[in-house]
DNA sequence: TAAAAGTGATGCAACGTTTAACCAAAGTCA
DNA sequence: TGACTTTGGTTAAACGTTGCATCACTTTTA
């Protein structure tokens, strides 16, 4: 209702001078007891809280991190930024989320506005298609920044990923294992780097054996979009017996539209997805996927943030994490001919 | 890379003095076509983004607004941050979002945070029983505030809700219509008003035909939780033929729970969520459940704050939204005795 | 007992904007 | 021609912090 407190308004009330009543606030410079007290009673009888902008701007350190990510609402992103989140909060920082919702120029716009705040630091996945100006942006303006998931083309950016390869490499064995030899891939768009990544494990597995042929369906990230893809892949492939996935509501979706036609996942076709989110293990088919730990993710993300953040000169760094299959339902071998 | 440009530069640049840039940049003043290509020329060319802080400190406006809600990863709430953040973009706002992950203490810390550097306006859900102590912070910064979907006991600010109380009349209504008379309320922890009110809701319309007995289950918001308690429900009161659902996560558990002892929910025993979250449709045991639209609801916030953000001293409003019945398959009549 | 060192506090100049007040030169009107 | 307006621009004072340089005392040391 009132104004709010100044830094004025407290060193009044306390007769001291301004200097004076932030070196108690901040616990630096020698203050005696006595004032100390004097200085931190005013502070909370006024309700005193610092204006961050201002702090920010003379001193050059902003707590506040930004993070702009292309989808908020998704169990595996979440548990990123509570990962994030936790450790940077420990470390006096404050994360604040941007959902870019996919879209370039959205992001682009959130971007700028991290620089226009000045934020400490950023960490964000850029969407599909992210242009090279956008990265200018960000290296000409010198903010800390770490990218996730989707690895840049273009800039000089650390970057925390996946090993996709190595992942979607090994759950392709474990098809191939079971016998399965005419395998799809489904789910994501073009261009984006972590799906090429992921077909190309597919692919590398499948050569090794001798195999070249991989059918890939571009489907968005989600159930409903799943079941339609899958629908069409049977139609137009009925000789497919497995599917890798991008994600793991594609493939929930590509289960159930395997359920509805009257196969089984896991019998007729099985399903591979990857993220491990809640919902791969309540799915109606239990499904198989790849693991990985979206909460240390996101510690790791923050890591190497703060590393940066200390270090702004270092070279930039690239750090991989693992991802493991975990085998539930919906992989078996396939139908004898 | 190099020192982050200032409009003293692009003064510089352009041969003009401080103000000159700054109006030019702002569309403000009286400004010859000559000179006003020259700044936008030196902006241009220096790469010039002002720095907001700066910027709101002195004009006493900030166009960023902050929102602090108790669960990120779940559609519904992601929705309705989708529909915020759209309506005020919009308007040329920027919406940071903060996680609360309900605790109290932490979403505490975000408020400041957010009085710390002044945000334009706030959205926040308080967290289950978030002390007066949070509710007079931000009174008396005066920071225009709506909460949403929990009512705040104290206080004096906007609110947007759900017509939690009509909705699950409605739904008791249905079931009571189908033929059950022993109803239980699953899922919510005590002291949420929301979940205050939609009890409410039950009990009316039961007592409208005579009946006093509900059942009431705490658990949390999530799957897993629904179906533990969903066990230890009908262990305790195997009598029980219909439940009402705090959340579609509890519900969707509920499903499956009565699924793993044989039963077959919508035939033995009735479930009735709340929200309609895309799940709902999908679920193993497609999910009857009461409907509200997130994206409208954020968008309707948006439109409070900024009408607050306008208007300081208007008293107080409250805007509910209603919620409606969606039939699908966890309904139908209780097996006859 | 004078110089040096320590203690506790203050004054002032930044940080990068915005904006009210002001001003010089040129154009308008009686 | 002198007063008056318009045009295009500048000066300077904020906004609320922080941190360096300074200072007035008091205490220690030689």
């Amino acid at each position: 209702m009132t104004k709010k407190p100044t830094l004025a308004n407290v060193a009044n009330q306390a007769g001291v001078s301004i200097a004076t009543a932030s070196q108690v606030l901040r616990g630096t410079g020698r203050i005696s007891d006595t004032t100390r007290n004097l200085v931190k009673a005013a502070a909370k009888k006024l309700n005193y809280v610092p204006d961050a902008r201002a702090a920010s701007m003379r001193s050059g350190a902003n707590h506040e991190i930004g993070l702009s990510i292309h989808k908020i609402a998704n169990r595996f992103n979440a548990e990123i930024i509570s990962g994030a989140s936790d450790l940077l909060e420990d470390e006096g920082y404050l994360l604040s989320v941007l959902d870019a919702r996919d879209d370039v120029v959205r992001q682009r716009k959130q971007l700028e506005a991290f620089i226009r705040s000045s934020r400490g630091g950023l960490i964000w996945v850029p969407a599909a298609d992210t242009p090279e100006s956008t990265f200018d942006l960000l290296n000409t303006h010198g903010l800390p920044s770490v990218t996730f998931l989707r690895r840049p083309e273009f800039g000089e950016l650390d970057h925390v990923g996946i090993e996709n390869a190595a992942a979607t490499f090994a759950a392709t064995n474990h098809l191939l294992d079971l016998g399965h030899t005419k395998i799809a891939y489904l789910g994501g768009e073009a261009n984006v780097d972590v799906r090429s990544e992921r077909i190309e494990g597919c692919r590398k597995a499948l050569n090794a054996r001798g195999i070249d042929d991989i059918q890939i369906v571009d489907c968005q990230d989600s159930r409903s979009a799943g079941i339609e893809a899958m629908h069409n892949l049977m139609r137009q492939h009925p000789e497919v017996t497995a599917v890798v996935c991008n994600g793991d509501m594609v493939a929930i979706g590509a289960s159930l539209a395997i359920g509805q036609v009257g196969m089984r996942p896991g019998r007729e076709i099985s399903v591979v997805g990857f993220d491990d989110t809640p919902d791969a293990k309540y799915a109606t088919y239990p499904l198989t996927t790849l693991a990985v730990s979206p909460y240390e993710l996101g510690r790791k993300l923050a890591r190497v943030l703060l590393e940066r953040m200390n270090e702004p000169n270092m070279p930039p760094s690239t750090t991989l994490v693992p991802a493991k299959l975990v085998e539930r339902e919906t992989t078996g071998a396939p139908p004898a001919k």
